[in-house]
RNA sequence: GGGCGAUUAACUCAGCGGGAGAGUGCUUCCCUUACAAGGAAGAAGUCACAGGUUCAAAUCCUGUAUCGCCCACCA
């Protein structure tokens, strides 16, 4: 058998994923007969490349799963993929502006084929670095959020909750991207603190609208703003209501410097009086709180920048709400044309020269305020009022608390719980409409003929196809807008033309408008006139929305067939915290209303990967260690283990090359001490196993050991904590196995006696055997390579054997048993302490004598002689009785009830010797002090649990005999 | 402002009511026939601080400090 000197994890990979795959090994079908265990991918984006927190994600996945496997489980892991919305179609309109291309100028249909494309290319990736990973996916299984069937999906519950009236369209205020022309939800910006200013602004007071402000320094009010530029959409000043310095106030008007609207000073709770002049300027179409001040006020929203981030050049009001300007005079900041379609950041700079020129600028202070940008682009976004789809979520998010309550879910760690709670209950409705091609469409139609008159459109005669309204202007010079209903009766444009050439955009629509049809798939006639003419809703969905039907959509849902009776709801759910509400609160809420059930049973959430200095890991920090280098530099188990052994629930964890060495230094450890066994399987009598053998306390010892690793590690994966189990593991093979176990065996191994040679390997094999049955779900490669060695006439997949239980190798051992063999270690390690302190060479032999107390135990540990011998590197090991003198010119140790001497005439130093056993001496007094203050303390005597107090006595005893042989040992140092 | 977590050896972190642990690093010695990606031995800690509960606290409770994360707000 040739089993090269370290292990080189490359080949061995290779040749396991490809056995894997040719074997379909992780495939998994409906049987009744056995249980299923089923965890469905969080899946990863189409554009994503494997990071490390993908690789923790999936590689605890992946231990579940065979571990499952391996304990009876129909095990059934889903893969997949996410097409990751506005991530995803920037990627790809970054590469076709290196080829000079815009994606207005391909049009929508065009692009999104040029999408798909792409996709089809590089959209796998991901997937095949996870199986890299050794990720034990059905990949037979694997889904994409916009496959055919997953869109049917999400076109099934759209209906579904558009029809129960759950969608629908309204005004909010939503973070908007002016570099992608989209509305953002949380999950896709990032704040970020930034050094900026506050400016102190002088609004003049006059007493009533129709007053004339003829001085206007003698009666104003100062507003703090850190954006200057939204003065023009202002529609109040607001104070504190029990500001004392305002309240003269309220209830009187501002002048808009510059502007010279007429707007009024209200009085609002949420004004901080503390903060700047206590004084606020109120701009409801640009800023969420103002919004929420304006509609408790009643005051007009006034949009003065557009979706490019540039001020508008025309009135854009919202008139539903009562003006307290007249339409006549306009929004006010027309008089400003200098400012029309200025940038905001240019605009910002030409008003605050004009405000200081005019005297209307107080001061300006230096302030720290947050900054909220795209996350893909970076631009920083710009709070506006836009049409957006909403998905109602009072009801959702209180079926979803009442089935959390009932811990029909259950969070590992539980910690988790009392957020997510707490997070459903401040739900507001979701935006699930995005203003991007890239994405699931909306599956709603219009009728030309019964909703034209709430139909926007833009036809663009000279393009083929539709382009969206608010983009690509530059190419309208032969457009032209207006309602459909208005293209059909006046333009005579036929409803073919309109849709070919139109793009369009829709006013506040709901199921109760006429013509307004929620479908599958294009509906075939209006249900009102009878007509078939559609448009179809230009927005697509939030890519969350189709995640959140992931678990139901994987197995076919809506189809009500026997994969999904099977196998939902799944068992567990593996996440990182970062997106428990995004996505783990949504697909419950969903699972429950479709389905009636929680999408899984459990949700294990773990840490975040970070760097050795706690920060996240990201491209721009430049921290970012690198999964696949990681698996090509140290092999992938070791990646795995080191993952796995950082793996603490409830804590995010530090990674460094440090990890992954020492869990690289396992693998080889591992590696070795399999080639040992073989080498010597080797030439092994064939059917030795097969043979009963009377086993030593040595072999009992280590079987025990084995038996009490095997069940901590089942708990530890049991409860999700394979930190636990890895470093069981890990302390078990290298610490007990390897540096006691494996040497002590060496004796019979060595020795002439076939039939003990025999009997230990027999327990090497066995010890080997579980140790990799215990490994594998950690480390699948090189315990699939080990099993193979092992069962080389019986080639198979160690993922069909049975995970080892601690019933399987207990054996009926006495506890002296293996006590004594503890005993055997001290006294070993008390001889080696000895050799090294007395600079005696490794190659040297040296005399040990013993004196044990009783004889009963000197019988015992006389058995032990040869491994005290080998281990210990002594030539002789002899008993001395309790009066026969101490070997002269001794170095000596105390073990329990056993006494050392190593006699080493000529090379001990006596001070150096006394000063050693004085070190032990007084370390001796320290711990036999602390137990008398607890043996002569009556509290501790009448109240701690009597086997506290039997322990406390027993260390005592064992101390002080200890010490009295310690002292005894100092009087006779010189023999 | 609300919530959560952390503070243990030089570093990175386990332990979480009864003897202070690991890996790395450090010191000394060894290429001994499974493994130098290794072996043997060793030094190294008022377990952040202050109170409390307990016979007993690194561990439970309260408070303080520092750090980190999440949510909300930030004119």
């Amino acid at each position: 058998m040739e089993m090269e000197k370290a292990y080189s994890p490359k080949d061995v990979e290779e040749k396991w994923l490809k056995e894997w795959a040719e074997k379909r090994l992780f495939h998994s079908m409906p049987d009744k007969a056995k249980k299923p265990f089923t965890i469905v991918i969080p899946p990863p984006n189409v554009t994503g490349s494997l990071h490390m927190g993908h690789a923790l994600n999936n590689l605890l996945q992946d231990i579940l799963i065979r571990y499952k496997t391996m304990t009876g489980y129909n095990a059934c892991w889903v893969p997949g993929t996410d097409h990751g919305g506005i991530a995803t179609q920037n990627v790809v309109e970054k590469l076709l502006k290196k080829e000079g291309k815009r994606k207005e100028t391909l049009g929508r249909n065009k692009f999104i084929e040029t999408m798909w494309q792409w996709r089809k290319e590089t959209g796998d990736t991901i997937l095949y670095q996870l199986r890299k990973l050794g990720c034990s996916c059905d990949w037979d299984r694997t889904s994409f959020t916009m496959d055919e069937k997953r869109c049917g999906a999400v076109n099934a519950a759209f209906v579904e909750f558009f029809n129960k009236g759950y969608i629908y369209r309204g005004e909010r205020i939503v973070d908007w991207c002016p570099r992608c022309g989209t509305a953002l939800n949380e999950s896709e910006v990032e704040q970020e603190n930034e050094k900026g200013h506050l400016w102190h602004i002088k609004y003049p007071v006059v007493n009533c609208p129709e007053e004339d402000c003829k001085n206007i320094f003698e009666n104003y009010i100062t507003v703090a703003t850190t954006r200057p530029e939204t003065m023009l959409g202002d529609t109040a000043v607001a104070v504190n209501p029990s500001d004392e310095r305002y309240k003269k106030f309220i209830g009187k008007y501002a002048v808009l410097p510059l502007v010279n609207r007429i707007i009024p000073i209200i009085a609002d709770e949420m004004v901080d009086p503390k903060f700047g002049t206590g004084a606020v300027k109120i701009t409801p179409a640009h800023d969420r709180n103002d919004a929420e001040t304006a509609i408790r006020h009643n005051l007009v929203f006034i949009h003065v920048i557009d979706k490019e981030a540039k001020i508008t050049s025309h009135i854009s009001l919202d008139l539903k709400r009562q003006p307290i300007i007249d339409k006549e005079k306009g929004a006010g900041h027309l008089v400003l044309e200098h400012l029309w379609s200025k940038d905001r950041y240019e605009a910002r700079k030409i008003l605050l020269d004009e405000l200081k020129n005019k005297g209307f600028l107080e001061k300006e202070e230096n302030y720290t305020l947050p900054i909220t940008r795209c996350y893909r682009c970076d631009t920083a976004t710009e709070p506006l009022v836009s049409r957006q789809w909403f998905l109602k979520m009072s009801e959702l998010s209180a079926i979803a608390i009442e089935s959390a309550k009932k811990r029909e879910t259950v969070f590992f760690p539980e910690s988790w719980y009392k957020p997510y709670i707490l997070w459903l209950e401040n739900l507001k409705d979701w935006c699930i409409s995005r203003q991007i091609w890239w994405g699931h469409r909306i599956p709603l139609w219009y009728c030309m003929h019964c909703a034209g008159k709430d139909i926007q459109a833009v036809c663009c005669p000279d393009k083929k196809e539709s382009i969206a309204p608010d983009q690509g202007k530059d190419d309208f010079s032969s457009s032209c807008s207006g309602t459909v209903d208005w293209m059909l009766n006046t333009m005579h444009l036929t409803p073919e033309y309109i849709k070919q050439n139109a793009s369009i955009t829709v006013e506040n629509m709901s199921k109760d408008v006429k013509g307004v049809v929620a479908s599958r798939h294009e509906p075939s006639k209006c249900p009102h006139c009878g007509k078939s003419d559609f448009l179809r809703d230009p927005d697509v969905l939030d890519t969350w929305f189709s995640s959140a039907l992931w678990p139901m959509s994987v197995f076919g849902w809506p189809e009500n067939n026997g994969d999904l009776n099977y196998y939902y709801p799944t068992d567990v759910l593996v996440t990182g915290h970062e997106i428990l509400y995004l996505w783990v609160a949504r697909m419950v809420m969903t699972g429950l209303y479709f389905k009636k059930e929680v999408p899984f049973k459990n949700v294990y959430i773990h840490g975040i990967v970070r760097d050795s200095h706690g920060k996240k890991m990201s491209k721009s920090l430049g921290n970012v260690i690198d999964p696949l280098t990681i698996m090509d530099k140290y092999g992938t188990d070791a990646l795995r283990f080191a993952l796995a052994y950082q793996s603490i629930p409830g804590r995010d964890m530090q990674i460094s090359d440090e990890n992954f060495i020492m869990a690289r230094n396992f693998t080889n450890k591992i590696w070795n001490v399999s080639r040992f066994i073989l080498m010597n399987l080797d030439d092994s009598d064939k059917d030795f196993v097969s043979k009963e053998c009377e086993l030593e306390n040595i072999d009992k010892w280590i079987l025990s050991e084995l038996a009490a690793a095997i069940e901590s590690a089942n708990a530890a994966i049991d409860s999700y904590n394979p930190a636990e189990a890895a470093r069981t593991l890990y302390e078990f093979i290298w610490a007990k196995y390897c540096d006691w176990y494996v040497e002590f065996s060496k004796v019979r191994m060595y020795g002439s006696d076939r039939k003990q040679r025999n009997t230990v390997l027999k327990i090497h094999l066995e010890v080997l055997e579980n140790i990799i049955k215990l490994l594998h779900p950690i480390m699948p490669f090189i315990t699939e390579e080990i099993y193979g060695y092992i069962n080389k006439d019986n080639p198979g997949s160690i993922l069909s054997c049975e995970y080892p239980r601690a019933l399987s190798v207990k054996r009926n051992v006495p506890n002296q048993d293996t006590a004594d063999v503890e005993k055997i270690i001290d006294i070993i390690s008390a001889i080696r302490n000895i050799r090294s302190e007395m600079n005696i060479k490794p190659g040297e032999t040296v005399e040990v004598y013993l004196r044990i107390a009783d004889s009963c135990s000197e019988k015992t540990i006389s058995g032990y002689a040869e491994y005290i011998k080998m281990l210990g590197k002594a030539e002789s090991v002899k008993f001395i009785k309790e009066k026969d003198a101490n070997p002269a010119h001794s170095a000596s140790a105390v073990v329990g009830d056993a006494e050392i001497f190593i006699p080493l005439e000529g090379k001990i130093d006596f001070t150096a010797e006394k000063k050693r056993l004085e070190i032990k001496i007084s370390k001796l007094e320290q711990e036999i002090s602390g137990y008398l203050k607890k043996l002569e303390n009556k509290n501790f005597m009448d109240k701690a649990i009597p086997e506290e107090v039997q322990r406390v006595k027993a260390r005592y005893i064992e101390a002080c005999g200890k010490k009295t042989k310690y002292a005894n040992l100092i009087v006779n140092i010189g023999g």
